[in-house]
DNA sequence: CGATTCCCTTGACGCTGTCAAGTTCATGAA
DNA sequence: TTCATGAACTTGACAGCGTCAAGGGAATCG
């Protein structure tokens, strides 16, 4: 048997790991397009070819480092849901202002996350990084369901709309021209009482 | 005074369109990570050092594209609000349309233009270039503006929504939970009747 | 006709991802 | 203990990439 996760291993002692905090380093400082496999590597302190053992070729670093992001995601959105308000409109916002405050602090893994395309090889297990993030959205989502609707439809327009708006943020667009998030966010506040509204 | 645009010059004849063209081929072919200034030449049959003097590096021929990339958006989503229902809550559904048709139609197209970040030294030229797309979703929103607000709070509402969903398309999340364009668009039918709904 | 200027070519450099082969070291078996 | 196995990593090489410097060739102008 193989103690296959021991702390401290041959001659590094946990690489994948170190490459991967080398590449969340990288993207912090310099954009998507400041990550490479030998500049993780010259971080860690290992040869330009040792990456290749641990993920399969760069496409595997971006998409092991995407699924770290997708924790940090899930956990910064969960975090901004628990601090405020714990109504089922409440948790609403807070995940949005999660969601706003992750794209903002960390762009560049923001950027990375959602780079990953439908045709990708990456894209079945990035699917399965993502889901628990999603997960978070789904729940908090579901006090909103007009019952017999498919809860899908709510979600969709949910994350669409934030998702749109970071992403719009990061391309500077708001720069010159600011718009307030609680302005922006009213909406939510119409989202799933259509119903009630004819 | 020189004649700067002519058809036929001296040894290629309009080599910056022909290099645009042929980025545009490229994207359509391999996404965002097949274009390459070498292989645009190849492709329009010049030396790997000619894009030079055309673009200011590969960023320069990559915001060249995205360019004329958000003028096929714009005329995509004018395309749509033109066939469809003339009044403006069908003219907003038709740009909608549109958007999404383009984002499905040219993905990588669609990627490029949105690839600019805030701190690249495109981001001024491309504002511009991507000034009169944005136009065109500002005057469909007019008609749904309450007298006395913010225009930019509904535009960036329409405009995040549609943007978030067709970003969420692209990453492939509905290949298997498909989700109805109609059923999602709904949404708009009820933005800018807010006041009217307390 | 000669000079200038623009458009492009050639060649080189460093950086990138990837592969093949070799080395080092920990582990398990004899 | 000694040896064999295999994992972890190094070394070296290769092609493709963006970019720069230097040079050539064609059109234009004086």
């Amino acid at each position: 048997m193989i103690k296959s996760k021991d702390k401290t291993r041959h001659h590094h002692g946990n690489l994948r790991t170190a490459l991967i905090a080398a590449g969340i380093e990288l993207l912090a400082e310099g954009g998507l397009d400041a990550l490479s496999l030998r500049k993780c590597a010259t971080r860690a302190g290992v040869s330009h070819a040792a990456p290749a053992h641990h993920f399969a070729g760069v496409e595997g670093l971006r998409a092991a480092i995407a699924s770290e992001g997708f924790d940090r995601f899930r956990r910064r959105m969960l975090d901004c849901a628990d601090a405020g308000d714990q109504t089922p409109r409440g948790r609403l916002f807070g995940i949005a202002r999660g969601y706003l405050a992750f794209a903002r602090e960390e762009p560049a893994l923001y950027d990375l996350i959602f780079s990953f395309r439908a045709q990708s090889p990456m894209s079945a297990e990035l699917a399965c990084a993502a889901d628990p993030a999603y997960a978070v959205l789904r729940e908090t989502c579901a006090p909103f369901v007009p019952p017999g609707s498919d809860p899908v439809v709510i979600e969709t327009q949910v994350w669409s709309l934030v998702h749109g708006y970071a992403m719009l943020i990061l391309t500077g667009r708001f720069d010159r021209d600011p718009i307030d998030d609680d302005a922006f966010l009213t909406i939510l506040g119409e989202i799933g009482s259509g119903a009630e509204c004819p």
